[in-house]
RNA sequence: GCCGAUGUAGCUCAGCUGGUUAGAGCGAGGGAUUCAUAAGCCCUAGGUCGGCGGUUCGAAUCCGCCCAUCGGCACCA
């Protein structure tokens, strides 16, 4: 039996509006959950929003509102998005609920119980106007000026709680070395370590110049720096860190509001949430971390020496992506190439969800290097793979087994031939690629599935022979040989295309796939759904268009 | 500035430890067909492998320098 599979993505920050970088990550996050799902693996899908922080407070008290009421606002609105992608999360985590504050609450006393979190000075150059602090190499180049002001930094120190991440260091590399796949991609591994090589230095996990964060305990002068609130999100979920809550005596929150939105039975009662814990426990440590770039270092090293602290097992991997720019430029929202929702829901108009999910899950920036989002990109993509070898496999295959067998699966003398064997080594190509992450690779395999059937129709021309009858019984196998096959490639293609797959196993072979990538669920019987000999004789096949041709979409 | 990466056909990229005429997909051009969503199939790209220099019998593949692009350099979510 396989392990449980946790598969998260970064809760993203209230303070930003949804755009295609949350889109992406939560999109291959979604993918690599449906397709273990499908293959029988039980999965925990978490994302969620990052709600504390200088940033949120400061923004609320530009609008007017309470910081609490921007983060519900914004969650609900990356919510919202959510279930507009059909994304299959198992929960959806607010750095604001009770159930998340408490547990940090409870985290960081143990840290401190266990002499990984101490009291310390800072003391370095502080921008008064900017009420932040920079290092001492970065203020001699400001001239000890404020970049924004051009007043004088002042030389300030203050209190804070401390990790202390330097004491880390040896174990970090010993486990770095002894898990090389640990940072992917490889490149981003070796950025890491050679960072580490560099030294750490203790991170402060406090602060005092605002007030929105979930409070120190027992020193109610601090909240807990946001960065440090946020990645225990990932062990907060799955309540890891429950019992030492009860333990530590960590019973409510203190000074900072209870949400309003929330995940269901997670506002319950302590009995309730324990028993829901204890069923998610097990999903630790994570299958995959998905981030982007730009926070891999909280990941691959602070979170690791933290997790190290509490003695927590490690994540097995974390997955930092890379960028999307536009149309050969950097994103930003002044040059106005910033592929935000309105642009997405343009996109998903015009050619589909499903046709979106290929895009980003095929032609994204999953490795090194950024991607570039085009729209003659996404439209060239969309009608090579979707139109011309998807959906036209399916439609001609559809098309003749109407026109020559009555609609229905014919029998098969010859027994698939040796499609059974191509369709197997497709699988095996797909599940490598599903474990390794590669999402490309996992696409490509039932798409050269498609390709060979196309070849294979080429080359016997059942639509020649269909003119004799006496060439029937040949006929048949080789649609028989098509259609089975193109079922097989459409199970693999559907934790890329759930709903347009869904519609392709019910026309080619009489029942939907739906459950077995969903939410909560999982697939029994992966080997049976992907056999080559599931459909039964006499099934009834439906030609279909399944990805119509279209014009590119009219930019913006 | 320091550390690291990348630079191969119009586009996106393969080319591991050096060795015959440098590859794939997409796009573009041409052709034969019709089961199919004008899809699929066949043929076609002659690209100084960023530049210069070096090592070698021989380098896209090793070394040096230069140019360009990108990433990391910690309190930034």
């Amino acid at each position: 039996m396989s392990r449980p599979v946790y598969i998260t993505t970064p809760i993203y920050y209230v303070n930003d509006r949804p755009h295609i970088g949350h889109a992406y990550t939560t999109m291959i996050s979604d993918v690599v959950a449906r397709g273990c799902r499908l293959q029988g693996r039980t999965v925990f899908f978490l994302t969620g929003t990052d709600e504390h922080g200088a940033k949120v407070e400061k923004s609320a008290t530009a609008r007017g509102v309470t910081p609490q009421a921007l983060a519900d606002v914004n969650a609900a609105e990356f919510q919202r998005v959510l279930r507009l992608f059909d994304i299959s999360n198992d929960d959806f985590i607010r750095t604001t609920q009770p159930r998340h504050t408490r547990q940090v609450q409870a985290m960081i006393k143990a840290l401190q119980a266990r002499g990984a979190i101490t009291l310390g000075t800072f003391s370095g150059w502080y921008d008064e106007g900017q009420e932040e602090y920079y290092t001492e190499t970065r203020a001699k180049e400001l001239d000890y000026k404020s970049p924004i002001s051009g007043k004088s930094l002042i030389r300030a120190s203050e209190e804070n709680y401390y990790f202390r991440l330097s004491e880390f260091q040896g174990r970090l590399e010993e486990f770095f070395n002894a898990n090389p796949d640990f940072i992917q991609p490889s490149g981003r591994f070796n950025e890491v370590r050679g960072r580490l090589r560099e030294g750490l230095q203790d991170v402060p996990v406090t602060r005092t110049n605002f007030s929105w964060g979930i409070p120190f305990p027992d020193d109610k002068r601090h909240v807990i720096y946001v960065w440090i609130d946020a990645l225990m999100n990932y062990a907060s979920a799955l309540g890891l860190a429950w019992p030492l809550a009860r333990d530590l005596g960590v019973p409510s929150i203190e000074g900072c509001a209870g949400s309003t939105a929330s995940g269901a039975g997670l506002e319950s009662d302590d009995a309730t949430l324990a028993q829901l814990y204890e069923s998610r426990a097990h999903f630790w440590p994570a299958h995959t971390h998905v981030i982007g770039k730009e926070i891999l270092w909280f990941h691959a090293v602070i979170w690791p020496a933290m997790l190290m602290a509490l003695e927590l097992p490690l994540p097995k991997r974390i997955h930092a992506h890379s960028f999307w720019i536009a149309d050969g430029q950097k994103m930003s929202k002044s040059m106005g190439n910033f592929v935000d929702l309105e642009t997405i829901d343009r996109f998903v108009a015009h050619y589909g969800l499903d046709a979106w999910r290929w895009y980003m899950a095929t032609q994204g920036p999953l490795q090194a290097a950024d991607a570039d989002f085009r729209a003659s990109h996404f439209h060239e993509t969309y009608t090579a793979d979707l139109v011309n070898l998807v959906g036209n496999c399916a439609s001609r295959v559809g098309a003749m087994i109407a026109k020559y067998c009555g609609g229905t699966l014919p029998d098969d003398a010859e027994r698939g031939g040796e499609w059974p064997i191509r369709c197997e080594k497709a699988i095996v190509q797909w599940r490598e690629a599903m474990d390794a992450f590669d999402l490309n690779a996992a696409a490509r395999a039932p798409l050269e599935l498609l390709r060979e059937i196309d070849a294979f129709i080429h080359h016997t021309e059942p639509f020649k022979l269909a003119k004799d009858p006496a060439n029937l019984a040949r006929v048949e196998s080789i649609l028989s040989q098509s259609a089975r096959t193109i079922r097989v490639a459409g199970v693999l293609l559907a934790p890329f295309l759930p709903t347009k797959m869904d519609e392709l196993a019910t026309a080619f072979g009489g029942s939907a796939l739906g459950p077995v990538h969903a939410a909560g669920s999982h697939c029994n019987e992966f080997d049976s759904v992907v056999s080559f000999h599931l459909p039964k004789v006499g099934v009834s096949i439906a030609k279909l268009a399944l990805f119509p041709r279209i014009d590119i979409v009219a930019s913006a």
